[in-house]
DNA sequence: ATTTATACGCACCAAAAGGAGAGTGACCCC
DNA sequence: GGGGTCACTCTCCTTTTGGTGCGTATAAAT
């Protein structure tokens, strides 16, 4: 159980491997983790993550639909980010009007995969969030 | 490999439960699911989760002192949202000068353990990341 | 008497995020 | 020749986020 890695933080992961206490690259590694992850981690890309999950090629607009509450400017700066992490591709067709497709890269789709966990937690603890905060806010 | 929760989009998970198409109740959980994540899956809140995981119990300034590069305000913040939302527990000593302990609620540690999916990818993918952005910057 | 320590709350300010809407280029349709 | 389509970009503006520093209560230590 205490072997389970869904259970240890990422510095007794580290110390696992180092076997020691950490180092000063344990430390740089971690920074950079701790930066992907709050790059990576935001309400648009989890969500786009998903549609494209779902729907394993899409045009902008198709996707501007799907996402809901988007803005242009939103879609168009996550997706470039997540063109530059390597999650998604991007082709264009030379075509008029214009045509671009997104898809999800395995890099993309294992991130995904990496989310789902917290999209169940949310799902199943939905109620008890909300019980909590009920139970907060009535003080 | 269809049935892996993992691998399914929350659409997916919820036509599952269904069996048809989405009803205007599984559009309002979904748009509960997604705020509710909005609010969880920032920086500081992944970062004190990994902090109180490791150690069960920490007081304020020592919370401040391992977080590194947090102020003042975002942990006193943070912290509050997290004991609105039932992740921590905030426990108040009546002496002087005062004593505030932190440690996390069983629902606090489930989403830190729903979290680890992603350090452990981050950890794992961090390379192949900076590659991807490397090339695509050198354009 | 002054300093120190703790866990904040509050007020002010700078920076960043994000929305709205207009513009663009190239072609097809009427 | 006017309008529509698509995938943007650009500019302006508002909102949100986050940092800094000050104030506070209280007792022990110097």
């Amino acid at each position: 159980m205490t072997d389970n890695p869904y259970e240890a933080s990422p510095e007794r992961r580290a110390e696992r491997l180092a076997e020691t206490a950490p180092t000063e690259c344990d430390v740089r590694v971690e920074r950079l983790v701790t930066e992907l992850i709050g790059r990576v981690a935001d309400k648009w890309t989890m969500i786009i993550l998903e549609v494209l999950e779902e729907h394993k090629e899409l045009r902008f607009t198709e996707l501007a639909r799907k996402v809901e509450g988007i803005s242009q400017k939103m879609l168009t700066q996550t997706l470039r980010h997540m063109e530059r992490d390597g999650m998604v591709t991007r082709t264009i067709h030379p075509v008029i009007p214009p045509r671009v497709d997104y898809r999800l890269t395995p890099l993309g789709l294992s991130l995904g995969a990496a989310f789902c966990g917290v999209w169940i937690w949310a799902e199943k603890n939905l109620t008890e969030v909300e019980a909590a905060r009920t139970a907060f806010d009535a003080r």
